[in-house]
DNA sequence: ATTAGCACTCAATTCTACCGAGTGCCAACG
DNA sequence: CGTTGGCACTCGGTAGAATTGAGTGCTAAT
């Protein structure tokens, strides 16, 4: 036995049919149910036409290759996050209820706004399509050249900067001088300033007068100023939708607490999603993240191209046994949607 | 008895010095231990110099007046909203720890940033001196007069109007126009908004021209685009920290669950911070707020004035059993320094 | 008015028994 | 030989019953 075990299947990358089968109906039912699931139910359900007994040597084989674990002796299996994984990864593609499809539509077709905004708002809807947690990243102006540089200047040692990006974004950086900046000043400065600094980027040093005179130290002042803001920090938005569904979903108030706080953070909730599409993944289950105190979570994301580029994303964090097939088909229209209402505005009204 | 008690206590708004000290022992034993306390837990703890028997007798007498409640035959006493009133409003003030007073001090000597980003990381400040969530409100911008308005042209169509405010705020809207706007239109429809707009405040009502070329209409649209933002929606920012915080110190899901769902909807949350300032209160405890969602929490706010200016408030929310006392005075401790740090900064840097 | 004493209440805990869902194994079967 | 019915076994969960003990309310004595 052993000895054959090793050599058929080392480490078997696919399963046989049937095995799939027993696999999927324990997952889809462990997703409804919460329960660990007996042989007799998946035998049972339809799909299988074997007896709990074979579905039973079936799934000490699974175990065996780890897709399934038991809680203890004597109980139901419940999937692993391998298991999960084969599900994902075998799963067919769903579609939203034609209630929601509608939803949906209604919602960009009236949703009126700045970015941020629509952004905010799409969290929400997101959230409440899937009654999951949802995350709605978006994209870094990084690249985005400069439009206009403004100052303005709030009282004698206080100016204000007002920067407009080529993506719409706009920045504000306040910028304190030594002397009494008068107002005559402010306006040459704000003239300099965008002759230096318009189609730059962020990233793009420029070249800034040395004089010594008080326009030139404002200027000067106002680059170092706004291209200070270096720190990984900025740039990105992050929108959190429906966090008190974490309170739903998930059990053990410990839980509700570590994802609570982890989605405090929006530093890494950003990276989090931005390592899930780094790796080419749409979905991370448990470890496969490497967050430890996501260890119970899923996370789907699915990211919003704009004219080819990357805009951003969209996600969502459930349990582990979250509803996949649902949950990705929200995803993928919402980012789609999005996608569409961002890149297709100049068609629009 | 009755008709003596009719007599002398027809609705006794206070309560002879030994039920105080009763129930002040009851209410601090209750808040850090969680569990109804009993007669003689009261009477051996220090202050109080009478036997269980006595402190039994005064305890239905307090019940009865509806400071304390049972929440079962044979089960120590709970303090009602009512007793945690009387507590709060004869409570001493508190100091924080020197450890906290050094957090709070070395937070604000080296807090950098715009304001948003310095209101932000005071409301997580809050949070951790006092572990429960915290919340910081902005100062509205309504009546902050216009200081400079730029259009900036995004592509043919797509006007940006950017609006900064005397307060150091700056709002961003899209102008979509129906015609090809040339760069030409674009800088003297800003040069006539400029004209217009620079000094009235957003209420104000301009009288814009009614010529029918192609700049008074993007005129026209801009300033229709900058004052539509009537909705209560805007001007407040509302900051929150801490929210895990949540599900450390509320016990039962679905609590935690109601109170996430709270923090979630901004919009009310500042219109709660806002009634209880009204209201001229620091807390509300339980049912004094109207938001039955909230009935297990108490919320403390304590208003940010600015050169005699209301500016803002930072809040506290946490369950009816929460430290008052280190609650108030980390809020009364966080609101000062928020206010001397608006306000005294031509004096810093 | 205060208090010690006492009977009483009732949530919480512990213990026991037991039920039953589910397993692993084995022998029989097509 | 894979499949299946049968069967003994395991063990978490539940339901009762018994017990505990913190806390009360009342009463009579000080």
């Amino acid at each position: 036995m052993t000895r054959r075990d090793a050599k058929t299947k080392p480490t078997a990358r696919t399963l046989d049919a049937r095995k799939a089968t027993i696999l999927e109906a324990v997952v889809t039912e462990h997703i409804d149910t919460a329960q660990p699931v007996g042989s007799s139910s998946v035998a049972h359900s339809a799909e299988v036409a074997v007896s709990p007994a074979t579905v039973r040597s079936e799934m000490v084989a699974l175990e065996r290759e780890g897709y399934l674990a038991q809680p203890h002796t004597s109980a139901g299996r419940v999937p692993t996050d391998k298991g999960y994984r084969y599900f994902v990864d075998h799963l067919t593609s769903g579609v939203l209820s034609s209630a929601q499809q509608h939803q949906v539509k209604d919602f960009f077709a009236s949703v009126r706004g700045e970015v941020e905004d629509v952004l905010e708002q799409t969290s929400t809807l997101l959230s409440q399509l899937t009654s999951y947690t949802a995350v709605v990243v978006g994209a870094s102006h990084s690249h985005a050249t400069i439009l206009s540089v403004q100052l303005v200047s709030l009282d004698a040692r206080h100016q204000l900067l007002v920067t407009v990006f080529s993506d719409g974004s706009v920045a504000k950086h306040s910028v304190l001088t030594s002397f009494d900046a008068g107002s005559i000043d402010v306006s040459e400065a704000s003239r300099q300033l965008n002759a230096l600094l318009i189609g730059t980027t962020l990233e793009h040093r420029v070249q800034v007068p040395s004089r010594h005179d008080n326009v030139a130290t404002l200027v000067r002042e106002s680059v170092s100023v706004l291209h200070a803001e270096r720190p990984v920090t900025d740039g990105e938005q992050v929108f959190i939708g429906g966090s008190s569904k974490v309170a739903e979903v998930f059990d053990g108030v410990e839980t509700v607490r570590k994802v609570l706080s982890i989605l405090e953070q929006e530093l890494l909730v950003v990276s989090l999603v931005q390592d899930i599409l780094d790796q080419g993944l749409s979905v991370a289950i448990g470890s496969e993240h490497g967050y430890e105190p996501l260890l119970s979570c899923a996370v789907i994301v699915a990211p919003v191209t704009v004219d080819g580029a990357p805009a951003g994303a969209v996600g969502l964090l459930g349990p582990t046994r979250m509803k996949y097939r649902e949950a990705l088909a929200a995803a993928g229209v919402v980012s789609q949607h999005l996608a569409r209402h961002f890149g297709g505005e100049e068609e629009r009204g």
